[in-house]
DNA sequence: ACCGCGAATTGACATGGGTCAAGGAACCGG
DNA sequence: CCGGTTCCTTGACCCATGTCAATTCGCGGT
């Protein structure tokens, strides 16, 4: 347990004293492929950590309509904002695919908060990403059409990948991004229909921005689909 | 000064010498209304405190087009999530009205997070709270539709305002709504186009679900108007 | 290797809400 | 009291995106 909370940034530089307090409140949980870990509404325990898998985000209305807020990859954290304010999940979280989690309990949180001013400064850091995160998200939907959001996560992601040129397939091939959801999870982050995405990603390639095999979706003009954020 | 800092709530129970930290590290400023506090992509120097009039914040592209995210009342604040990671700020701030802010440097405000953790949890409540705010938009926004947004709006802002049952001319009106900015400010707020909130709110008083004057909205028949949350 | 089922694509169609343009209404300074 | 803004409303029209339905694809299991 202890080795496992050092791994993680938000706990990195904790006493052993303080590891051991984080770690008597912490718990391990493991998720199959769509098991939901809580619903929207239900009241908080903790905030957690995915150890392995990915869990989705989600929030739903009265009528069954679901949208997609977030993502959750291996190696980040969820939940800690309810830690601090809130009696219930504001969203529904299920696992994508078989996930291992890190409950951490909110007392064991609340505790170490008043010990340890660092601890504070790191959650308060990762909480204003997070909302920085949450504005963009935010414009996107707002000012962005469907096409220019679809584009801005494609260039996002070859960034975030790194900055490697692809397969180099010929003729100067641009970066490679592979989906790591299903296209109609992905769709739904990005507040669309599946249909719409789909299309959208035709529309790219016919164009020759892109070309689309399954989840592999090479950006073969870097540059022309930067100049797609920009107008209409 | 410091009699102000003291009638805040996020510096409330600071010790004498906390709240001279505080103070050393602040300053009133004034806006005429349509004044641009911030804008988007401008250096972090703090967070503020709307003391008297209002603010907004709003997100814009490259072309100009702008949608309005918080509509910031006297007494609230904003601003502070970027203190702890940004170093650019993600919006831009505008007076609404003649506005009185105070100033609240980001080094003031870190200065003191290492000495006061219940100055700590404060801060991490208050985000969590903003943090759930923004959610509940995304949600909105994605889910809802026009007319169900604004009807949200309405009775919120009936509630937030109060259990008063308005002006009761007559045949058991309902509570009443008085809007704080102009429509084309809340229309961004909710994103809608003017044209398209004007409409809504003609649709609405065909119903007889509430009557509209000018600024003044009186709310009919609150439990219809519920009803228009679900379905369709 | 085959089957089965969810995922993805494609087409046809409907529509909510945006855009453009033209009044009207309320407000302010002189 | 008047002229000029600014705000709001209304009408006509359009288009991006959603919905519904029908295949097709492709992976996972036996």
């Amino acid at each position: 347990m202890s080795d496992v909370l050092r791994r993680l940034p938000l706990f990195a530089g904790l006493t052993p004293e303080q590891t051991e307090v984080i770690g008597a409140g912490s718990r391990f949980t493991s998720l199959a492929r769509g098991e939901v870990l809580f619903h929207q509404g239900d009241p908080v325990r903790g905030f957690f950590f995915v150890l392995r898998g990915q869990v989705q985000l989600a929030v739903s209305s009265a009528e069954g309509a679901e949208k997609v807020v977030e993502i959750v990859a291996a190696g980040e954290s969820f939940g800690e904002a309810v830690v601090f304010e809130g009696l219930r999940y504001p969203v529904t979280s299920t696992a994508l695919v078989a996930t291992d989690l890190l409950a951490v309990s909110s007392a064991a949180v609340l505790d170490l908060l008043d010990r340890d001013p660092a601890f504070a400064r790191r959650m308060l850091a990762n909480m204003a990403v997070r909302l920085r995160r949450l504005v963009r998200d935010v414009e996107s939907y707002s000012l962005r059409s469907g096409v220019q959001r679809v584009v801005g996560f494609l260039l996002h992601e070859a960034q975030a990948a790194g900055g490697e040129t692809g397969s180099g397939a010929g003729s100067g091939a641009g970066p490679t991004v592979h989906l790591t959801t299903s296209k109609h999870v992905l769709a739904s982050r990005l507040n669309l229909a599946p249909e719409t995405f789909s299309r959208v990603l035709r529309e790219l390639s016919a164009e020759g921005l892109i070309s689309v095999e399954g989840r592999r979706i090479a950006l073969l003009d870097p540059s022309r689909l930067e100049a797609q954020l920009e107008w209409h």
